[in-house]
DNA sequence: GGTGATTGTCAGTAGTACTGACGATCAGCG
DNA sequence: CGCTGATCGTCAGTACTACTGACAATCACC
């Protein structure tokens, strides 16, 4: 049978379509991908990206801590916070320093100027962050979070 | 009594902590991460994963068409597309048909089995995404809709 | 002192998605 | 008609992320 090939023109670069903006692992995606765009521009001056500022954000509220600690509290494999430590001891941001009560461990600990440095870039992400909600009302940005923690299992001060 | 230590055989104490659970970059990744797990398991007697049923739900809303096209409408670049069809077309879940009109262009169509495959796996995946929202009040999850919506750009439209 | 668990590390692998290039094809213009 | 530029599908290469499995070093326990 012939085909009704819609060979529209239309050049819209990105039109999700009803029933994709229904899918809830289209819009966590899209969504994800902007918040991601937004913190990278956000945080290109500090030569930090999302996830190391993720990992100094742990490790600025725990203290010096060893690198599975920080790992578990990140929710991410021992394994990949290597690789992130790794980042972040090149750029001088933190250093591991032997942990002479266990010495299997590393204490993962800022620079004095890795802190300035984290300080900085942690209120630019902020500033994405508020960018990113900027759509919704104060409320609804509330809201939003809360309904994240909830699916996520985190439990809420509720 | 949260913060002791679980006595039993767990070995995932996955503890964000107060100053994680505020940041939008690791809720969105972990909210994406536990759709991801449970859409895969409910999509696994089916032989699909959720990018091929985002892929799958946009054929079915456009009818058959372009593999750019649809990219477009997806959200993806072209060349995911091609791996995207590569897949399913060895599933014999679409087909690749050439396009007399445009000798360029491949028109991807279901199969009729496929086509039921579909039906069948996107019911299966509305149940993972019922789960996903499962802690939220139905209101609650239908603003949490509008909110990705919104933060993304999609205009709601209703 | 020996056994089992933990820590950090590395190699290998898998998934995802991009860029850049290519041939084939189409559309427009002279 | 032939030339030129653009589009479509494809592929190779690359980059990023995150995992598994293995390893040496170290600790805890008996």
């Amino acid at each position: 049978m012939s085909s009704d090939v819609v060979d529209s023109v239309d050049q819209t670069p990105n039109e999700p379509g009803p029933e994709l903006s229904n899918r809830l692992g289209y819009l966590l995606k899209h969504a994800q991908q902007r918040l991601n765009e937004l913190t990278a521009v956000a945080l290109e001056p500090y030569n930090l990206n999302g996830r190391e500022l993720g990992c100094l954000v742990v490790l600025d509220a725990m203290g010096p801590t060893s690198q599975q600690d920080a790992a578990r509290r990140l929710g991410v494999d021992r394994t990949t916070m290597v690789a992130l430590i790794d980042a972040l001891e090149a750029k001088s941001v933190v250093v591991r320093r032997p942990f002479e009560e266990d010495r299997r461990r590393n204490v993962v600990e800022f620079t004095e100027s890795g802190h300035e440095l984290f300080l900085r870039a942690l209120k630019a992400s902020d500033e994405a962050e508020r960018r990113f909600v900027s759509p919704l009302e104060d409320a609804a940005a509330e809201a939003f979070r809360h309904q994240l923690r909830a699916v996520i299992g985190v439990d809420d001060a509720r």
